[in-house]
DNA sequence: CCAAAAATTTGACATAGATCAAAGTTTGTT
DNA sequence: AACAAACTTTGATCTATGTCAAATTTTTGG
């Protein structure tokens, strides 16, 4: 959130802030609460997602390190927020916040900037809930968690890249719009065809990140590098 | 775009604005094409969609009077854009506007509601992708439209709501991840259990909005109301 | 006004992924 | 270390929606 602020603005930041911390399986907040801060994600992995009144539940946010939580302008939440690891939040007072956002353009063109990504990454996951198979929508969520890992870390894009899946096969179904079954028999799938490989149920290795992206239709030459 | 700005802020976007119109089937800009101007939608309606090597599309944002069109601070397209119905846009030179966004707080301030609130879209539109049936998506469709032309027209939302389809079979299609011919059946079985009514192919009447509602699985009293 | 093109509807059939069920496996607790 | 709970895998079957095809209907251009 303060990475194009001043020494100024960081320090009314600070004054601001606190930190939190869930455990996995926690709920950070339920649709319906009301959330009297705002905050940034420094550690572990939550999610957004909505429940129709039957139990259908789909994801709407995966929110990584550096991820920003809750909605400037509106104490409401409309999603369920939970914690799928332990997390590491630093939160912001909203009413100093917001009062911030008047007084500090940096803070706003911030926010802007990191609102439009995350416009982008929804737009990018509609394709793939819409339109893409289960086999390419499991390849897809692997994508996308290698290529965070990638940039997060500080590996070259034609290593091998290791990470571990911040979500269980019910998660990452809610994620991806599938039955927890057919996550589990892809998986096996794509390990056959030797794809990835798995050590233990939650490590993913990806040998070769552009077949990867192959697999998840993405595209023969790289894709949205944005 | 401009709601929260005063005299002055309106005067310096008047400088760089000018119209610009597109007929029915236009694109506005195809995916990797430069876009030297931002825009907002006065009237008519556009699309953005994404294509998968083999022809598969989805749609992934739908923009109505009043929203804005392009990124700030990103002059490549990354969707294709087209215009569904003759469409005329008020378009900021990109250069000037951008400037404008540095020295007029306001206008950012406005732009992050605007994305904020698009972003809230994107997420309901995710769920329906995720986990609604075709039944329950076109429902959802339909009660977006007829929401949306209750927002800008002037109706209670009890008297039956009367609108056009801005999109074809296909247009929906693409919007809903289905096939037009899914579409074309679900419509006829809305239309058979009296949800809706037709006249002709593109003019719909809602009744009820509580039992399209109720269809949509949005929810026994309201759903999200933002 | 007519012909061609585009859009829509409807039918018959195929299939990807859901559902139901049961057997492993891993993890956490006492 | 051992048991229970949670998670995962795999199999058998079912079904909602896709695919292919053909007949209407509507729109458009000459």
């Amino acid at each position: 959130v303060c990475s194009q602020c001043d020494d100024a603005e960081l320090n009314a930041l600070d004054k601001i802030k606190y930190y939190k911390s869930f455990a996995a399986g926690e709920n950070i907040a339920l649709m319906g609460d009301e959330m009297d801060f705002l905050a940034s994600v420094v550690n572990g992995v939550a999610t957004l997602s909505q429940t129709l009144e039957d139990g259908r539940t789909q994801m709407v946010g995966l929110l990584l390190p550096s991820d920003f939580v809750g909605r400037p302008g509106r104490k409401g939440v409309i999603y369920d927020i939970q914690a799928k690891t332990d997390i590491l939040l630093c939160c912001f007072r909203r009413e100093p916040f917001e009062e911030l956002m008047v007084t500090t353009p940096h803070i706003v063109q911030r926010l802007l900037q990191m609102t439009l990504d995350e416009l982008d990454a929804a737009r990018e996951w509609m394709l793939v809930l819409g339109r893409k198979t289960a086999r390419e929508k499991i390849s897809s969520f692997f994508a996308i968690m290698a290529q965070r890992y990638l940039e997060l870390g500080k590996l070259s894009p034609t290593d091998a890249i290791e990470f571990d899946l911040p979500l269980t096969r019910e998660g990452m179904s809610d994620f991806l719009g599938l039955t927890l079954e057919t996550v589990s028999r892809q998986i096996s799938a794509l390990k056959k065809d030797g794809v990835i490989e798995m050590v233990g149920k939650r490590h993913v290795c990806v040998p070769n990140l552009q077949t990867l992206l192959e697999e998840a239709g993405d595209d023969s030459d790289g894709g949205i590098l944005s």
